[in-house]
Parts: C-alpha cells; structure tokens; sequence
DNA sequence: CATGCTTCCTTAGCGCTGCTAAGGTGTCAA
DNA sequence: TTGACACCTTAGCAGCGCTAAGGAAGCATG
C-alpha cells in the first residue's frame, strides 16, 4: 500500500483528498478507515489523530464536493432563471463526479461555513433580483433537494445495473400486464439512452418556470396589494 | 426480549413488519440484525432463513412504505394537477411515517411488483390525459425524486437537531458577515417554525405549473406546430 | 410403528468494522 | 539537558453481517 515519505506528514485535508480519490475506487460501502489508512501509509488509528470520527471524516468530503461545484451568486447580467439552472447543472456534476457522491452529501450532519456563507451571498442576490427573503429560500431550499434527490436516484440506479445489465425491458415487460406494449416500458423505449438526463433537465426547467410565476404572484413590496401582504400573514423584519 | 409464542412462526412478512416498528425505536443506524432477531424472539441466523441478507430486508421495508402510501392513477373526475399533487402528498406522508424513512427508500436497491404496475398505471393514466408516454414518466420521476430530496433532507435535518436544539440561529448568525441581519437568517425567521412544509409546498406547485406549461409546449399530435415539434428535435415513436 | 424428508430454528464462530487506551518516537523550546 | 508536545504505533474491545453445521419438531410413506 501507499507509503508515507518521511517528513510528510498527514493532514486534515490530505486525507480528505485521498478518501474522496478512494471513494471512486470502492465505493461509500467499501470506504473503511482502515482501508484509508492503508492507502495513506499508515494505521488506522493514526487518522482519529486528524479527524473526530468517521462521521467528520464523510462530512469533509460532502463540504468538498460541494465547495468544488463552485457555486455562488449569479454573474453581472446574468438572469436569474439562468442563473438558478447554471447552478443546479454545477451542483448535479459536481455530485456526480464522485461515485456515491449524492448518498455521501444526503447523509452529511453538516455543512462548513464557508458553503454557509456562499448560501447566504446567493440569497442577497436573490433579493436583489425581486425575491423576499423566504421566498428566495424557499427556492434555493427546493432546487437543491431536487437535485439531491435525482443524482440519488441516478446513482442508485447505476449502482444496480452493475448486477443487472442486460435485457432489464425484457424483464420489466415479464411483470407488466401489457408486456412489451405498457406505457412504461413505451416510455422507457422513447426516452432513449440518457433518461437520467432528460428527466433532471424536464424538473429543473418546470421547477424555475413555476418559481417565476410564484415570482410574479407575489410582486415586490413598492407594488404590494394591502389585501394580502404576505400570506401567512407575517411582515418584513 | 419478545418471546416466541409457540405455534407463531416467523413468516417474511411479520419480519418486515417489526423491522419497521423497530425502526422507529432505533433508527436505521441501530437496526441491525441481531437487535431485530430479539425483538422477535429469535437468534439471529434466524433471519437467514426468511430474508437471502440485510439488504433484502431493507428492501421489502422500502417496498411496504411506498406501497403503503396508496398511490394510483387518478380518480374519476380528478385534474391530473390535483392527482399529482394529492400523490406526492401521500408518498411524503408515508416517507414521514417512520423514521429514516426517506433513507431508507432512497437506498433501496429495488422495488416490488406490485409498485412497479401501479406505476405503469399511473403512466397510462396520464398519457389519457395528454401527455406522451415519455413526458409522462419524466414528470413523474421528477416529481419522485423532489419528494425522495425533499423528505431526505427533513429527516436529517431532524436528526441534526437532536444534537444541537438551542439557538441555531444565533450560532449560525455568527458565521455570516451581516449577522442577526443577514439574508439567510432574516429568510429563516420568516419562513417560521413549518420551514420544512413550506418549501416542500413551494416546489411543488412549482413543479406541477411548469408540468403544465410543458404540456402545453408540446400538443397532442393532432394539432403539433411544424415549426417546433419538440425542444430536442426528437420525434414521437 | 419406524423411517426419512422438510421446515425452521439453534450454537459456534469467522472476518470485518469503528474506535479507544496506552505507549513510543521525533522535534522543538526552555 | 530536559520536558512538552505533535503524531503515529501496537493491542484489543464490542459489535457487525453472515455462514456452517446440527438439532428438534411435523408429516408422509414404507
């Protein structure tokens, strides 16, 4: 295994970085501590030296993913609505670079601050794009779990066709009534190779074009309509 | 620990089913096989004689849960927008049924017969309402994993809190640059105590209006505008 | 009645996991 | 020179999923 040059020295990040190129090798499932150590050069309780736990350890990487989609306010110019989806497509890639990557962040305790703050500097924008506040986090809230909860499935899945390559139609028409000519397995047909695809960019785009209209249904303060400032009743700070 | 009465005898199905209660107490972290086998009066190999491993248990608790949520195609009379939103409605209900329910759905390696045909229902349904098959099966796997996305992150957000109850928002407000005023923390007090409900809401309607309005971009056959028949230049069938 | 088959559960234990306790070694400051 | 500290080691605990082998019932057949 790896052999760890004199005067080294582990880190914190190191190990975070090798652990996330490891990750791709065996899986979240395979990811042990001291398969990790090994691959570093040393022993597996060398690491508690470095990190509290394992749970730590996940949540270092499910913070570097993140950070690496590079994600932040829109750009000089820049719409929001393609700002919402040049985001969304970052954060899905940079989920998807690592296997098990969605599981990975799903499953993190927390976030570090610096995504933190990032979070909060895109909310600003967003209030200066016409959104109130809760408006804005409520988007930017269901926009992320959008995303989760597809690159989630697409890795699922992915992961289950590495057991089951072959004529999975054939074998999901053997359960349907209308055999070859069920909707499903037409739809399936249709879609062609890169459903996983498709399907994100159908709910991204339907999740901004509803958000606009909800934009639009709650205009910004100087053209509020008395009659109902804020539905649930509430008022501005 | 629970005693076997004599005479019982475990089937698959009273397994599954203790599995889920048990889940509740303990958590899916803490539900481990041999925590199972004494909940059920029984030592562990036990199982093996039910259930092929763990992962199948996990499986046919994932199954119980979707099924239990009482999807279907849409009833007489009903508008698909109602339909769908009346069906992710129950699908979360039922993810927030049990605890880790979202985890443990999301992680499930496959699903059941039975879910699969009312799926393919679900489908034929909704092609009878004007979608193409294909549209019909990316709406409703968007709309699937929003809701996957969306209870995942409320389940672990609720486990988060476990740990730390008291003044999240004070703590978080240390880390932003603005303070008491920043975005993100002015955005939280707004949005009240049902953040979760409402940001699921949100995108919901989201998704359901921006489902109509790609329907409405893309016709039933008989009046398709030659000019631009569909966004990706793909043909039907 | 005896026999053997099947079903369902037991005891024993393997290889692995995350993690802790205690101790050693090298480096650097006083 | 001495002590403190940072960083890593060896040893080992409790618990995990899972398997191998066997025993105790129930039942059909000779």
């Amino acid at each position: 295994m790896g052999e760890n040059k004199r005067g080294a020295g582990l880190t914190r990040q190191t190990v975070i970085d090798t652990a996330l190129r490891l990750l791709d090798e065996v899986g979240l499932d395979g990811l042990t501590v001291r398969r990790l150590a090994s691959e570093l050069g040393v022993q597996s309780p060398a690491l508690y030296w470095h990190l509290r736990n394992k749970q730590e350890l996940l949540d270092g990487m499910a913070d570097a993913i993140v950070l690496a989609a590079g994600m932040g306010p829109p750009r000089d110019g820049e719409s929001w609505q393609d700002w919402l989806a040049r985001r969304a497509h970052a954060y899905r890639d940079s989920l998807l670079v690592h296997r098990d990557g969605a599981r990975l962040v799903a499953n993190a305790a927390s976030l570090g601050p610096a995504t933190i703050r990032m979070f909060d500097e895109e909310l600003t924008a967003m209030v200066g794009h016409g959104f109130t506040p809760d408006l804005a986090l409520r988007t930017i809230t269901a926009l992320t779990r959008y995303v989760n909860g597809c690159v989630l499935q697409e890795q699922t899945e992915h992961r289950r066709h590495v057991d089951t390559p072959p004529d999975r139609l054939a074998a999901l028409a053997g359960l349907l009534d209308g055999g070859m000519e069920a909707t499903l397995i037409v739809a399936f047909r249709e879609s062609g190779g890169s459903f996983g695809e498709d399907a994100f960019e159908h709910g991204l785009r339907a999740l901004i074009d509803g958000t606009a209209a909800a934009l639009a249904r709650r205009p910004p303060p100087q053209m509020l309509n008395p009659g109902e400032p804020f539905p649930e009743g509430r008022t501005l700070k």
